[in-house]
RNA sequence: GUGGUUGUAGCUCAGUUGGUUAGAGCGCCUGGUUGUGGCCCAGGAGGUCGGGGGUUCGAGUCCCCUCAUCCACCCCA
């Protein structure tokens, strides 16, 4: 294929009809979590470096390998956002949050990652996120959870299922790695190259590794449920519970961890079984961020969920696209001097209160053609103004999926239209 | 970053052990109706066979390199 006019690796063009199946999705979004008192927020797609290194960690896959980052022309450093989260922090410490406050936002767009594209994964994908910024309750964490079930719910993707697990606190942090490399380090020679270098580096992420070797290993390794604090373990049995009472199922996933160095607290995951490889529709969980510029720490809890792998699941199902027509109505004009009046003729459906889409012969071809074009367009209605209707005073107006015509007025044209359409 | 897969017309794909001007279906254009679409019929346009190099009398077919696709690993949405 032509190289030149491809999108970059990992990118594509999105066309109609399935531009429709995005726009349906993000309208579905904006009603469920506006209908829970969240508002939009749009933040830019770049960001100072800093602003994502600090929050998600510096040691993370994400930052060590993954972000697109160059310097503008004053030397600063600048990142496209990886990830939504860290940008919301800054945005929402940069409005002022005071104590007690608590800001409500969802943010939808591309983010980006230099990874190698696979199924379900892009280097431009599309992420809807939402995050609860302000205080740190068990029940709002449920809530979310809650808020984008329904949300799959309303979008038709069936068959989903949500992981939960607890980090506890970052002061929890030395005493279970502590724990975890205890009883990993005597069993660290059966486990795969990566794990024993994660012994010293990241032994919370053994938990999840995916080698055959390392899960028989894994089975056995204390849960982190067990190894957190008192608080952090109330915590997290508060969100069970506050998700039973939401009526949402969930599963307990001792293993789960996540890659992000942020999260406190609850993490989840929820996967879908239709997406390939990579199988995770949503993450999320609770954080503490210290955003630029401030010195406290900022509470919140929230997720994101990849629009790509939305319209994934979906197709898994069998949910059909929704192909629509490009346009309702077409205007055939025949003859030179009747071109203009057939666009007079189009402008004036399009601004009248119809709200039809509307196309005109432009060219003056023949009627067979223009009949084609009309038909290929999926237009239900056509007018026709010809020489001779233009010389009557009239138009003959065509449903296409009836062959029924009449001829009306000029002045009547909207009229039978509106009837019509 | 590593491994595998695929790359022929706008789209989906054929193309026999390397052999003359590279094919089909769909789509598109024109005509069959001096002003009427879909169905049908006839005709037509459209291809640097991803790109570069090599082997050969001869390469879409074989070899090397490169680019891109898809998938998997890593990790994650």
């Amino acid at each position: 294929m032509a190289s030149s006019s491809e999108p970059l690796p990992g990118t594509s063009d999105l066309w109609e009809p399935e531009v429709g199946d995005w726009v349906a999705l993000e309208a579905a979004a904006r009603r469920v979590f506006g209908a829970y008192g969240y508002g939009e927020l749009r933040t830019p797609i770049f960001e100072r470096t800093d602003v994502f290194v600090r929050s998600i960690g510096d040691e993370t896959e994400v930052v060590q390998k993954e972000m697109y980052t160059f310097e503008d022309r004053g030397g600063r450093s600048l990142t496209l956002r990886p990830e939504g989260t860290a940008g919301v922090i800054r945005a929402v410490a940069n409005s002022g949050l005071n104590q007690g406050d608590e800001k409500r936002v969802f943010y939808m767009g591309p983010m980006f990652r230099g990874e190698r594209p696979a199924a379900g994964r892009r280097r431009q994908f599309h992420q809807i996120g939402v995050e609860a910024v302000g205080p740190r309750d068990p029940v709002i964490d449920a809530e979310c959870i809650a808020m984008f079930v329904q949300f799959l719910d309303e979008i038709g993707v069936t068959g989903s299922r949500v992981m939960l697990n607890t980090r506890g606190l970052g002061e929890d942090r030395a005493q279970v790695n502590a724990a975890l490399r205890a009883f990993f380090a005597p069993r660290a020679a059966e486990m795969c190259e990566d794990c024993q270098r994660r012994l010293d580096t990241n032994v919370l992420r053994m938990l999840d590794c995916k080698n055959e070797a390392c899960q028989a290993i894994v089975v056995d390794a204390p849960k982190m449920i067990d190894l957190v604090c008192d608080e952090s373990r109330a915590f997290f049995a508060s969100v069970c519970s506050s998700l039973d009472q939401l009526g949402v199922d969930y599963e307990l996933a001792p293993r789960l961890v996540r890659g992000l160095d942020y999260y406190i607290h609850t993490v989840f995951e929820v996967t879908h079984s239709g997406l390939g490889a990579q199988d995770a529709l949503a993450g999320g969980g609770r954080y503490l961020i210290v955003p630029p510029g401030a010195n406290k720490p900022v509470d919140g809890v929230g997720f994101a969920t990849g629009m790509e792998r939305l319209l994934m699941a979906r197709q898994s199902l069998g949910l059909a696209q929704t192909a629509r027509p490009e346009a309702d109505v077409y205007v055939v004009s025949l003859g030179e001097t009747s071109v203009a009046p057939g666009l007079a003729l189009a402008q004036e459906i399009r601004r009248s209160d119809l709200g039809l889409r509307v196309r005109a012969e432009t060219s003056g071809r023949s009627m067979k053609a223009q009949m084609r074009t009309a038909n290929r367009l999926g237009a239900r209605l056509v007018l026709i103004q010809g020489e001779s209707e233009l010389a009557a005073g009239e138009v003959v107006c065509k449903n296409m999926a009836s062959s029924e015509q009449v001829s009306v007025p000029r002045a009547g044209a909207l009229a039978w239209l509106r009837t019509n359409a």
